[in-house]
DNA sequence: CGATATACTATACATAGCGAGGTATATCGT
DNA sequence: ACGATATACCTCGCTATGTATAGTATATCG
């Protein structure tokens, strides 16, 4: 996907993808690799910034002598994901700009 | 709209928004504001990024007694669209990871 | 025994939206 | 007559964020 087009969306799959169960950084890059490359140097920062803004927490577990950091969803990080998706008519409303098909029949 | 889902799509409303007819910059941030809201200092770097490859071209015409500025894409803008439209896909997977319904049915 | 997978961190750079400010003319209400 | 608003373009500096590159460390597999 586009570097440009990730902005915006890419934070927010990080949050989804610990909707189900806790998880930590190197599970969330193979969750996502199906529909979405993501690099650690673009995921740890993500996932420090989620933290600083309150909308995960984490803890640190002990796996084959190093300690592997796991990440849990809160209400901030959930209310994000519902803001996201309320945002998502505005986006499609450009998409069908951008079609040249007219107005944006909604849903 | 977020301003770090604009990326991406901006610059790409741009484009579509001088697809019918040749237009200048205030022209295109009134056409666009139904949907989406562009300040002007946005906006002129856009276009002078979309000049500087190639995507559109730009001419002035006098007009109340100044020059306006306007602006015709080329052949090179229309396939950027086309290559817009062309990555949609992986970004409405993303959307529907991110709604959490599993799997994205080809339109 | 080297390659690959797992797992996290830090530094430096490039891109791009946006507020604030600048310049200039035309029009409209009071 | 005059201030407010609309039209029209431009630049500077700030900030957010994706990414390459590199470093550290263990386990596993051929």
């Amino acid at each position: 996907m586009d570097a440009q087009l990730k902005r915006g969306v890419l934070e927010i799959c990080v949050l989804a993808a610990m909707r189900e169960e806790d998880t930590y950084g190197y599970k969330i890059i193979k969750d996502l690799s199906p529909f979405m490359q993501v690099s650690e140097s673009t995921l740890y920062p993500i996932l420090k910034r989620l933290e600083q803004s309150g909308c995960v927490t984490e803890y640190s577990v002990e796996h084959n002598g190093r300690l592997r950091k796991y990440y849990r969803i809160t209400g901030a990080g959930h209310d994000k994901i519902k803001d996201f998706l309320n945002d998502w008519d505005s986006v499609m409303r450009a998409y069908y700009f951008i079609r040249g098909e007219g107005y944006y029949d909604e849903k």
